[in-house]
DNA sequence: AGGCGTCTCGCAATCGTTTTCGTAAAAAAA
DNA sequence: TTTTTTTACGAAAACGATTGCGAGACGCCT
C-alpha cells in the first residue's frame, strides 16, 4: 500500500519553477515576484498539498510533537491532565503522543527513549511508582531534551515542575475527619518513592500532630503499585481492620486507591461512615455518584495539564539555555460529600 | 535548545569509513566484511547510537506509527481500548499517538489529516457523534491509508470493522429490566447517527416487541453529544419524568449518559431502582460502587483494542493489496446489580 | 599472464524541504 | 552610456538514512 502526496517537486515541474522558488513562494518570501508567488500559492491551493511534517522535521530538526508519559490514562486524573495538555498543545502547533508506563520501571525507561528518539520537542511526565533511579531521564535532559514534570516529580533534574499542593491537600482532608469527630485515622497511599506520596503523607502527619493526635505508624500502609493490583489494596485494607485499635476513617492517597478502597469496604460490608468514614484524592468525576458519595481532594488537573504544556513550550522555544526554573504549586479543592459525615457514636 | 545525538555521519568519521558503509554494517549487510562489521557495532554501541527515525520515514516511506481517534479518552470504555491498543502495537514495534476529536467533527477532520500528513502507517478510529460525512476518511483511504474502525463504525468505507454485538447486549438490557417486571422502558442514547445508536436502539426495540410491549417514540430520547455536555442528558430526562405515564425504567446507552443519568437522578432525589430502574451500556470500572450500583452492558474493550490493531497491522503489512475485509462483532456481558433489582410494587 | 568471480567497500542518488549563495536581468543612479 | 543597486529566480548543499551500482583487491582457473 503506498500512501502519495503532492511535493513541493511536482508544483515546481507543473509550473516550471524550481524548487527552492517553490518553497519561497509558499513561505511567502520576499524573494519571489508576487506573480510568480501566486501561482504557485494557488496550484498549491487547487491541488491540495500539504508539506510533508517527516521532512520538515528533518530538515528543521524538530518535530513540533511533545511526548507525554503516565502511568495510566484509565484515570481520571491522567486524563484530564491529558486534555489539558491536549489543548495547549494543538493551540500551539503541537501534537500529542500519549505512552503509558503502567507504572513499570522498565516500560518508562523505554518509553522515555522511544520519545525522545522519535525526536520528540518535549518531554512531559509523571514518574512511575517503581521509579527510584532517574538516570534514564537524566540522559535525556543532559542531551538537551526539555522536560516539565507534574504530579509525580523529582528534584534531581533541574527544570520546570508543576504539582498540587499535595501537603496542604492532605492535610485539609485530614483536618476535616478529625472535625467530623474521627480520631483513629488510617493513611493508605502508594510507592514511598512518589514525591506525592511523601507530600501527602507529611501532610496527613502534621494534621494529626496539629490536633494532638500521636501519629501511629501501623496506620500507614504503602501500596506499591498505587492500587494497580487490586490485592496489594486488598491486604493493606485487611491489615489495618485487624488492628487491635481499628481505625474509624480512611484517608486514602490516590485516585485508584480510593476507588479500590470503597469497593472493598463495601464487599465487606463494612458501614461508611459509620464504621469506617472516607476520604480520597480523587479527580473521579463520579465520586458523587458512589456508594456513599466519597468526599474527595481534588487537584485542577486540566489546568495543571495546561500550565506544564506552556511551561514546556516556553522552554523549547525558548533561544538561549534557560537557567531559572520554577516549581509551581496549584491549590486543590476539597469536596465534602456523605463518606464522611460526622461520626455518630462518640469514640470509646 | 539543541538536542544532538549521534549519527550514522559520526560513526563514519570515527572509523574512517564511508556512510554506506556504516548503515550496511548497522543492517548487518552480507557486502560487509566482518571485521569492519563488528567495529562499527561496537562502535555504536558504546557510543548508543540510535537510527534517526523521522529520517528513516522520510526514506522508508513509513513511521511505524499508528494513529488513533476516539471521542474522548476520559471515559472507562474508550481507555481500555486504548490500553488493547497499545500493548498489541507495542509487541509489534508501532507506537501509537493518541487524538481525541472531542465528539466535534471538526477536530476529527483535522485530527485525521494531521495524522495522515505526519504519515502514519495506518489509523484506528471511533467516530464522533458529530460525525454524519466521512470524505475526509474516504480521501485518506483512497490515498491508500489502511484504516481501521471499531464501535462507531461506518459501511461507508470497505475496511476491517470491529464492534460489540450491540444489538444483542442492548436486547438482554433490555429484556432483563422486563424480567425484573418493569414495563415501561425508556431509552436515553447518543446521537442517531452513530452506528452504536441504531443497533442498540433495534436491540431494545426488539426486545419489547418480543415481550408484546409496544414501543413508545416518546421514551426514546436522542442526545447529540453523548452525554458530554450534561444539560442535554439533563433536558431528555426531565421530559421522560414529566411524560404522563412516567416510565418505570431506563436503559442509557453510553458511558456518560450512564453516570450523568444515575447522577441527575440522584439530585432529584428519585430512589433508584423503587420509582426507576437504570441499566447502563458502560465499562465503568466503578460501577459496582455507584449508589446504587449500576447493572451494566460491559464490552470486552480492551480485547477490542488489541485485535484492532492486530487487523490494522496485518492490513500495514500485508504485500498485496487487501480486498476480503472482516466485521468482527464480540460479545459484550450483562452485569446484574441493583439498580435493576426486581419491581416492588405492581405496575399501576 | 589473462580472464573471471568474489569479497569489500565507496560513490552518488534518493526521500521532501529549507536555506545560502550566486547570478542573470531590470531598474536606478552616475 | 556606464556603474551600481535592486529584483527575481535557480543551483546546490544540507538534514540522516538507505541502496543500486561501480570499482579496486584478491584468489583461482585455464
Amino acid at each position: 500500500m503506498k500512501f502519495e502526496a503532492i511535493t513541493i517537486k511536482d508544483i515546481a515541474r507543473a509550473l516550471d519553477l524550481s524548487v527552492s522558488t517553490v518553497s519561497k513562494a509558499l513561505r511567502d518570501s520576499h524573494e519571489i515576484g508576487e506573480e510568480t508567488k501566486q501561482a504557485v500559492l494557488i496550484y498549491a491551493r487547487e491541488h491540495n498539498y500539504k508539506p510533508n511534517p517527516i521532512a520538515q522535521s528533518l530538515k528543521k530538526g524538530h518535530s513540533r510533537s511533545i511526548g507525554v508519559i503516565v502511568c495510566n490514562i484509565d484515570n481520571n486524573f491522567f486524563s484530564q491532565v491529558i486534555n489539558g495538555i491536549e489543548s495547549i498543545a494543538q493551540s500551539k502547533g503541537y501534537n500529542v503522543i500519549i505512552t503509558q508506563s503502567r507504572e513499570s520501571y522498565e516500560k518508562e525507561v523505554s518509553n522515555s527513549e522511544h520519545l525522545s528518539s522519535r525526536s520528540v520537542d518535549g518531554l512531559i511526565i509523571s514518574l512511575s511508582s517503581e521509579t527510584k533511579n532517574i538516570d534514564h531521564l537524566k540522559r535525556l535532559y543532559e542531551k538537551g531534551l526539555p522536560i516539565v514534570f507534574f504530579d509525580r516529580i523529582t528534584d534531581e533534574i533541574p527544570t520546570h515542575r508543576i504539582i498540587a499542593n499535595n501537603f496542604k491537600g492532605a492535610y485539609e482532608a485530614t483536618r476535616h475527619l478529625i472535625q467530623q469527630g474521627y480520631r483513629k485515622i488510617a493513611h493508605i497511599t502508594s510507592s514511598d518513592s512518589l514525591s506525592t506520596t511523601s507530600e501527602r503523607l507529611a501532610g496527613y502527619k502534621q494534621a494529626l500532630i496539629d490536633a494532638g493526635i500521636s501519629i501511629d505508624e501501623r496506620y500507614i500502609k504503602f501500596c506499591l503499585h498505587g492500587g494497580m493490583i487490586r490485592e496489594e489494596t486488598h491486604e493493606a485494607l485487611a491489615e489495618l481492620l485487624q488492628l487491635p485499635e481499628r481505625p474509624d476513617a480512611i484517608f486514602t492517597a490516590s485516585d485508584r486507591l480510593s476507588t479500590t478502597t470503597l469497593s472493598q469496604l463495601r464487599i465487606m460490608q463494612i458501614p461508611i461512615p459509620r464504621d469506617i468514614a472516607l476520604v480520597g484524592f480523587t479527580n473521579s468525576i463520579s465520586a458523587d455518584i458512589f456508594n456513599p458519595s466519597l468526599t474527595s481532594v481534588v487537584q485542577p488537573a486540566m489546568e495543571m495539564g495546561q500550565q506544564a504544556t506552556e511551561m514546556l513550550v516556553s522552554l523549547i522555544e525558548s533561544r538561549r539555555p534557560v537557567t531559572q526554573f520554577e516549581k509551581r504549586v496549584l491549590e486543590t479543592q476539597l469536596q465534602i460529600r456523605d463518606s464522611s459525615q460526622a461520626r455518630q457514636s462518640p469514640s470509646p
